[in-house]
DNA sequence: AGCGTCGATGACAGTCACTGACATCGACAG
DNA sequence: CTGTCGATGTCAGTGACTGTCATCGACGCT
């Protein structure tokens, strides 16, 4: 056994999110998180680079898995077709997670500043995916706008999803918010 | 004549440019700022709320006109045209301010916190867009995905006009850019 | 002219996010 | 038994941001 009890980051990510929905974010100190996490403020900052970054724990992770599965696709499908398979692949990791995904969800809508962190996560998933239909091949500028459109609809299916009462699984309302999205650009 | 120069806060705004483009952002304090500007620190957070917003100081305006065009557009359009009417409108603002313009943009793609602020900014443009087609009618989920869209085409319209050499205009680099977008999410 | 109010600013102390430097100490290899 | 290593603690420091009170010219009223 180890000087000191494992999983450092795990409680502290725990603490935070407990602390920033019992007080808010901004009346919770960092030393307060890691007073719960039986750590010093300090060791908080060395596994996470800000009093934000303790939400997006698994932003990397997601992202790789959308960006993998768009490239993963069918060499033969249109760009947006790619896109499609992204979020089925992403909306999977969603299942079983709708408590803690509302949960975290409320305290983010709460506070600008976590907000912010979130949109610039959900931009770096953007250019990632933009990234990844290049090398499929896609140019410019619609390699960036097919990018774009397949975050709003990642944006608006979750928020969709963790919102409604109803037991619809986070792939159908992906599924229908892309299509909508179609619909509405239709034309012209 | 007042007991102070006028205009303290626009010499602040232009005080904080200047200083984030020579030392860059995090190597700039606000009492530097303030004291170029002929103030001091505890006035700059009279007029801004913190050191980044004092980069933004024109984008309530910008929204204001985004949104008063897509709500004026004709009744008849549909909402996706109500949005380039909207794109129009803001287009023409940019106009002779390509200098200052890339100037800013240069600030703010390199340093993270400012980027973030922009994203703010535009999904707070996203939303009142989406509200303004939901006052034509619109029903949810297109108001938001078409108003989303619209955002999309905008920003990349701005990178392409920033970012390029040649001498097109704002209007035709996101008219281009609508056009690309409907061209991608045609078909399925 | 005299006077009271108001608004923009200054002065100052305080909190807290975040950083750099150094110390501690159990695990582990040799 | 000893030296290294890695995760943590300790402590001092900077800078963003806030609350509070003081200042003082402009302005209207009498």
């Amino acid at each position: 056994m180890g000087r000191w009890e494992p999983n450092a980051r795990e409680r502290l990510a725990k603490a935070a999110l407990e602390l920033y929905g019992e007080r808010g974010y901004e009346q919770t100190t960092v030393a307060e998180i890691a007073k719960r996490a039986g750590l010093t403020e300090r060791t908080f900052f060395r596994h996470y680079a800000d009093k934000r970054e303790v939400l997006f724990d698994g932003a990397s992770a997601l992202q790789e898995l959308f960006v993998n599965a768009v490239a993963d696709a069918p060499e033969a499908k249109a760009p947006i077709d790619a896109i499609a398979a992204g979020l089925e692949a992403v909306s999977a990791v969603f299942v079983g997670r709708r408590g803690y995904s509302r949960q975290r969800h409320a305290v983010v809508v709460a506070n600008a500043v976590l907000q912010e962190r979130e949109l610039i996560k959900l931009a770096s998933l953007s250019a990632a995916l933009a990234d990844a239909l290049r090398r499929r091949g896609v140019p410019e500028p619609a390699a960036s706008l097919t990018a774009e459109a397949g975050v709003a609809v990642f944006k608006i299916g979750f928020e969709r999803w963790v919102g409604t009462a109803e037991e619809r699984t986070m792939a159908q309302l992906t599924r229908e918010s892309l299509a909508e999205l179609k619909a509405v650009t239709a034309g012209g």
